[in-house]
DNA sequence: TAGTGGTCTAGACCACGCT
DNA sequence: GCGTGGTCTAGACCACTAT
């Protein structure tokens, strides 16, 4: 068990092609490095016909339970990466391939601008204390007024400004001295290292926008003109409790969304 | 076995309050009830303190085994009814539960507007034959020029428009006659009768618009001025084929779109 | 230390597709 | 009829939380 368990970390060991999600919690368990197995042999093209082992093969081939395989190759149904057919097989779902960076899922942004072939660079606009206003303080179930930490920043693709993100944290869930500097690197890591808090899923409402004559400016777009995508969200922790409120702007002629819609079970 | 299974069944014959989504496969499992069970008691609130019973203890109340509940479980987990924190329990999550139609499932348009609390109508605006255009034949995976049938519907939510949508379905995929009063139902019921198709997903990406003098009006906004938000969806079929283009174009300020969004494992 | 959820196993039976 | 995925079981062991 161990040895099967050694060398199957070994093998994963040359995997780099997949995209990284933001994600904290590693612990690979068997489930994912299975599924980090079948994804590597898709993403390297090894299944002919797009046609993948059937569950029962893949699970002697890697020594672990038919369950276990299972579990990897629902999660990967889940990421769109494969179908399956009751009494045909498991296939490489080529469409769903294509969306690198699914919007259910959490992704830094830097991620999604890799995913989109840009490079990317960070600005850091300002970073201040201030009393919560009450929408604020009502998501994050804090006091009205209790101070928070409101760090705007913008990003950079290739020169060009895409996307403008304000995040707002409770001052009392910070824990350890910080300089500004901390916030040229995705919002998770702050709240990780500075708050020992992990986020664990957003809830997100979708908000379209005219660019406004403060906000136009600053993606680069002309104002009262150009549509834009906000986000506004509520980042919660694996207590449920609610430790970060950010609201994004994109440009979305320059990143386009997407998500995966399946009918409910 | 089966009289535990008839029971279950008569139990699941009371629940009414449970949202509906437009889905179709229907052969309610075990977990599939189990699932339906705990959320009927989350939502006549029967768990003190939302702490839910143990999964030994469902296990045992429901005369099934332990990894139908963890199963049961896990999908609520997904939709955001309970979390749960290892070592310690299962809970109700209050903030998950606030939002009914999450855009990761596939919603029709008139459940999201009976979740808004909307009365609502349909109005078809035209049903026509026409050849697809190169995007349209691309996405759908036909030949260009190809002929599509293309059905323009508005919905009206407590006597306001809110809701443009088009839909492009290959015309080849037609199997029954069809009158054009068809359309007034949610389309995924005229792909199963008439096309004998069953929606499966939708890859979807999402656009911020500024009204357009042609679509402002008739969603009785200010053309230039309003911000819209309008989805470009594409509909497959459980063989992973396309079966169906969509366009709809929403006001925003009476649809919120919310979503929740996970760290990937 | 007791009880909870997290992972994994080995095996059973079913529904469905292919040929 | 055979092989596939879909469902379910009973039980084991681990990691973590609470007390």
């Amino acid at each position: 068990m161990i040895v099967r368990y050694n060398k199957f970390v070994v093998q994963l060991d040359n995997i780099t092609t997949i995209p990284n999600t933001c994600m904290l919690k590693r612990n690979p368990s068997l489930t994912e490095q299975a599924k980090l197995y079948i994804k590597q042999r898709i993403v390297n093209d090894e299944f002919e016909e797009g046609r993948i082992p059937s569950e029962t093969t893949l699970a002697n081939e890697l020594g672990v339970s038919r369950t276990t395989i299972r579990d990897a190759l629902s999660r990967l149904e889940l990421e769109g990466a494969v179908y399956r057919k009751q009494g045909a097989g498991t296939f490489v779902n080529e469409a769903g391939l294509q969306i690198k960076t699914r919007l259910e899922e959490i992704w830094t942004y830097e991620d999604m601008l890799d995913a989109h072939g840009y490079s990317h660079a960070v600005e850091i606009i300002s970073v201040e204390e201030r009393p919560a206003p009450p929408r604020i303080a009502e998501a994050l179930a804090i006091a009205p007024e209790a101070p928070i930490l409101v760090a705007k920043k913008r990003f950079i693709a290739d020169g060009r400004p895409v996307i403008i993100t304000i995040n707002h944290i409770p001052v009392n869930l910070i824990q350890t001295a910080w300089e500004q500097s901390d916030f040229s690197r995705p919002i998770y890591e702050f709240l990780a290292e500075k708050c020992r808090q992990h986020l664990a899923y957003y809830l997100s409402e979708i908000v379209p926008l005219v660019a406004s004559p403060l906000l136009g400016p600053e993606l680069g777009v002309t104002a009262g003109k150009t549509a834009l995508l906000s986000f506004d969200e509520v980042g919660y922790n694996q207590e449920n409790e609610p430790i970060l409120c950010a609201n994004s702007c994109f440009r979305d002629d320059m990143l386009r969304l997407r998500l995966i819609r399946r009918g409910a079970m």
